[in-house]
DNA sequence: AACGAATGTGGAACGGGTTCCACAATGCAT
DNA sequence: ATGCATTGTGGAACCCGTTCCACATTCGTT
């Protein structure tokens, strides 16, 4: 494997002169350049990426921390901001937490490793304290990871408005609402706080099933729905996040009851599974390409070294009326 | 930031010593253990695992190329690779190709450069020539990049036979198949063509739709449903993969026309999605989970200097009955 | 002719580790 | 006392680029 010396040797030039050549900065005359590609040419150099990272102490690499890439709401963050990235000139590492429950830490360990530029996580199973030692780029995706750390996330409280909203436009009477367990406190939370506030002021029952935390594989979700229907609960309205609704769905189609007929459904994130489902699901939709987007567009200002004022990001979200609601 | 220096003086010793104190290599007396752990908590250091890499030549990053993550194949391949990487003490690399078309050549560039260690691609749209020319460590998912690397698959002939059965026990008289286009041999081709084969043998006639080449997304989707509906096309069985089916069986349910009464359904790949839709897809199921901890067990083995004889690997399929067929 | 600016160059120092080698001090057996 | 493992150490050389500095040449201007 030729080095840089190698081609100054052939080429009769300095290193020096090959590395303002390769870079375009500095003087470099014709002549030394065309010996210079030439011996480049013989050589078949290719620069050593890691030799130029040690010395800029960067490597154009961001990690990115999600539970569950196979997760539909992950599957498609992360595809956006990969494609983000790569625009933004950078790589995208990407690390599973589910499975390896230290992997968490070890992903924020490498920053301080020097392996990665900087960490956008979707992620929070880690004590803040952990996430305050590190004073590196750190983009949080729906988390609240301390005051120094920004969050990117939807207006969730609006979200859930939508979704209390939809069901009682619909007139559903009797609604259960799936939610999951406030262990650590994150901003989508919220939408379950504000979904029975709003509940609550129409008199409307709701049915409250708290989910284990952490838990958001199919496997869980069918156990869910299975228990919901051995309890024999009654319901004609469901809220709850895309997976588990369209399971919940499945399963009362199966039972003979009508959708939207007898019971109407709105999940919560609206991603493309809600669409691909007969009938299609009416959904809660974040606009994850815009959530991956701005993750990016920050951790890129922080690389760059740039500093917020006001750092936290909310965008909006949408209903979207599939035919699991009639109007 | 500390460096090792830093330590070293610090401890009142040489680089030498902290360096064999790190890597447990050597003799490093007590006495001299103390002042270094000493040091280095004083100090707050944490090596800088660039310049370890530059030394040791490898940085124990793997990219894995994929069409896209949010494909339910790929983000359940990358979700298990992953995982898999991280139980081989690799860091996984994520490039999705479809957005960016010379990406996949930056990818591959990135094995010269050093900055990752081996290269998964399920990803073919450059020349073969390109990946002869690299003489690194890399797998192909499913795709055939030369005799030097090594390809990773399913026994898509058989998955061909066990789809084209499943329809034949059915009853099923026309049957629509959707097929990729052959721009590019592939391993999974060999379905299609062995599909066709048992039909013919059987003497079942088959509409074959030629899908557009390297085009995967649900928008495409819809569109060739709409426009196999347009067309008035008649059938009472459907192959094609995943999405695809379940899109056309959406569309089906909703001329209603019974599934699985009218037409059966029979879909490829098997991943999740198929079990969530109602009725539950009867699927040739690819052991996702199994390629992928192949694919990471081949790289791994070439990373490690390992020399494969007969490198390629070929996993079994099955038909996983759902309610699209009845038998 | 004199002078400064522009153009061009080679090589040392640096980034932060690892490894190897020369060398020293023990311990133990003969 | 001698020999030789064993334990232990510091520092130079190396990995491979980048940057800076001292220095050389050419050009245009007055």
């Amino acid at each position: 494997m030729a080095s840089i010396k190698d081609v100054a040797k052939e080429a009769g030039v300095g290193v020096g002169t090959v590395s303002r050549f390769l870079n375009e900065s500095g003087y470099v005359s014709e002549e030394a350049r065309v010996k210079i590609e030439e011996a480049m040419k013989k050589l078949d150099y290719i620069p050593n990426e890691l030799a130029r990272n040690l010395y800029h102490k960067k490597t154009g690499i961001v990690a990115v921390l999600v539970p569950n890439v196979s997760n539909p709401f992950f599957s498609e963050f992360v595809d956006h901001a990969e494609a983000e990235l790569y625009r933004c000139g950078f790589k995208m590492m990407l690390c599973n937490t589910e499975k390896e429950s230290n992997a968490e830490l070890e992903y924020l360990d490498m920053l301080r490793r020097h392996i990665v530029d900087g960490v956008i996580t979707g992620v929070h199973s880690l004590d803040v304290e952990e996430y305050k030692k590190i004073h590196k780029p750190i983009v949080a995706l729906d988390r609240y990871l301390g005051e120094e750390i920004p969050v990117v996330a939807v207006n969730h409280r609006k979200g859930g408005r939508l979704a209390a909203e939809a069901l009682i436009t619909n007139g559903c009477k009797k609604v259960l609402h799936f939610r999951g367990a406030t262990q650590v406190e994150s901003p989508y939370h919220e939408r379950h706080y504000e979904f029975e506030r709003v509940m609550k002021q129409h008199g409307i029952q709701t049915i409250c099933y708290e989910l284990e935390w952490n838990r958001l594989d199919s496997g869980y979700y069918r156990e869910v729905v299975e228990d919901v229907f051995l309890k024999g609960l009654e319901f004609d309205g469901v809220f709850a996040v895309d997976r588990l609704a369209i399971e919940c769905m499945n399963e009362t189609i199966r039972r003979h009851r009508k959708v939207p007929g007898d019971v109407k459904f709105v999940s919560y994130d609206g991603t493309y599974i809600t669409e691909m489902v007969e009938p299609k699901m009416t959904a809660v939709v974040q606009p994850i390409e815009g959530l991956a987007r701005e993750s990016v567009q920050l951790i890129y200002g922080l690389i760059g070294g740039r500093v917020y004022r006001d750092k936290n990001i909310t965008l909006e979200v949408e209903l979207r009326k599939g035919n699991t609601t009639i109007i």
